[in-house]
DNA sequence: TTGTAAGCGTTATCAG
DNA sequence: CTGATAACGCTTACAA
């Protein structure tokens, strides 16, 4: 049987809204007591009910964060630093992996919303454009990580990276390489950091003149094999591009790898640049050309509005949408 | 305001105790009005509180994972294992990682006490091994992944990989290439996983007849940083080894990419195999050989027990830790 | 078939 | 300073 406070009063002889207080640090109770009480229950081996407190509280000190999985080393660096900061805040996390699939999202936000978490914040997951809606009926505060949201609601702001400068960033660098064919990766469908990133891709070429050409698009997935699959696709063109930027570095490493598999030498025959930098991007080889963003630090960031959303409540306004830059890592792919 | 199973009520005339009821589909309420009730529902937008109801119930449906980290990739298939897993039995998940301080793992083992999580499952962590006492004093099961624990308890197992034999399969493949001086890159102090890796290492290299060097042991800390560190150390060796053997994957992918960066071909001049087989493992170049563990499976299975745990309750007996075997996948770094 | 009432473990508001 | 007492939102006997 688990100890309560009433068990403790008993035990002390007081009353159990006397224990509460003297659990709680209360100047309201004589130091004597609170002492006696305070050895007490940790002999007794006490630990206070979250449960039952956030019954009364309403808070239940728990932020909930959406993924589409945690398998994505991107996105997993963003929740270690949004658990580290939770942490720091004495707040602990529910995650929750949506997969892509329709059901399981909206499942993940309804869960959120019954288990009433204080905030929310989404990262690389759909839940963000498709869902803010049911999001913001939980009413909390949520964030978005790289989650584009067309207006920010009253509770409802993103921070994410400037993904048109990323892509313009890749794209200058891979023309100033003296590339005049550069194909670009795409992301998962309907991803709003895709669409910014080839947006950046697309003003790059403009203003150097080049031509965009469609067939120089091929669709990724964000994924390994997505990158792997693209570059299939590339090398069968009539003329192939003698560049690509890729959505993210887990399409650059498979297309990499698809690239050793082919004897396509890189950077000689084709250079490559990617997306996030990642921690492994610096070891694959060649050591991947890569847009960085802070992602650890991005998670903090999340986190860290979350909580101001939190405090300001009723008191409204101050805040706005922040967005980083990404920085230009040249490596050994080009 | 959120609405309540009493505004429900209110709004259809009947007694919250109905209204809770046909929310949970019972038997005892006419059909007629628990229809009409779960329309009232849906339209006032009811979402039921699973913090009260965990309150009477006892249960939270939630269950706590503790990591180190989860930006190591082997812990994150773990981990999506598990999440596939308790969503699939319509529970949820609360993530605390350690970071491998003190402080925080001993936070981490209070916090899902505190939340009470109907179980837990440790993985990379050392809290399996330093807080078990503590864990089990939450009254729940646990289940450890890769965590070597002494003696089961009576609600706490594991499901782990057989070290000593995913070792000996790694040092024994170097062996049969025709390899004599094998070093061995270890994990972080203490991990109980290291142990039984090295074990292996050691009877394959008694096996063949092969004398054990203790300079042929450095130390690693299982991610990228501790491979490479490990390769300045080992080149400079008096005599150094032709092959290594990596307590795992990030271990070998760092140690591979410092091997480029010194100029040594692999496998030509050093040949090299890792633990886990990680996504990226195929897609590092050369292509790591490995250990494969299952990750995901690993995690569901985990989940599983727990699960298993929970029903068996007081019925006790039958259960015993389950121990997966490793497979040598061979790519090209040996 | 439905309503009343108790209780889950806290915190918080009153009185004393 | 301390003790009753009332919530918090739900489930579940026990009555009707």
């Amino acid at each position: 049987m688990r100890v309560s406070i009433k068990d403790i009063a008993e035990a002390a002889g007081v009353s159990h809204s006397t224990v509460s207080r003297a659990l709680s640090d209360s100047p309201l109770v004589k130091a004597e007591t609170k002492a006696r009480i305070r050895r007490l229950a940790q002999e007794m081996g006490y630990t206070p009910d979250a449960i039952a407190r956030s019954l009364v509280t309403q808070r239940t000190q728990t932020i909930g964060i959406v993924v589409t999985t945690i398998t994505d080393p991107f996105v997993a660096e963003v929740v270690q630093g949004i658990e580290d900061m939770a942490h720091e805040h004495g707040y602990s996390v529910i995650l929750a992996s949506s997969a892509a699939e329709p059901e399981r999202e909206l499942a993940a936000v309804e869960m959120l919303r019954a288990k009433r978490v204080d905030g929310v914040v989404v990262t690389s997951s759909r839940v963000g454009a498709l869902y803010l809606a049911h999001l913001e009926r939980i009413g909390v505060p949520v964030v978005l990580v790289n989650n584009h949201n067309q207006q920010s609601g009253r509770y409802t702001f993103s921070v994410s990276v400037d993904n048109q400068h990323g892509g313009h960033l890749a794209t200058a660098h891979l023309i100033r390489r003296g590339h005049r064919r550069i194909a670009y990766v795409s992301g998962p469908a309907n991803h709003s950091d895709d669409a910014g990133r080839l947006a950046g891709y697309r003003r790059a070429l403009e203003e150097a003149g080049l031509p965009f050409e469609a067939a120089l698009v091929v669709p990724g997935n964000g994924r390994l094999d997505g990158g792997e699959r693209a570059l299939y696709v590339l090398k069968d063109l009539d003329t192939p591009p003698t560049a690509v930027f890729c959505y993210n570095d887990m399409t650059a490493i498979g297309l990499l790898s698809a690239a050793r598999r082919l004897g396509i030498q890189v950077p000689r025959e084709l250079a490559v640049v990617g997306f996030d930098d990642i921690p492994l991007a610096a070891h694959v080889c060649p050591p991947l050309t890569t847009i960085a963003q802070p992602q650890r630090e991005m998670g903090r960031l999340a986190m860290g509005m979350v909580f101001d959303l939190m405090t300001a409540d009723e008191a409204g306004g101050g805040f706005s949408d922040v967005t980083v830059e990404g920085k230009l890592v040249v490596r050994e792919t080009t």
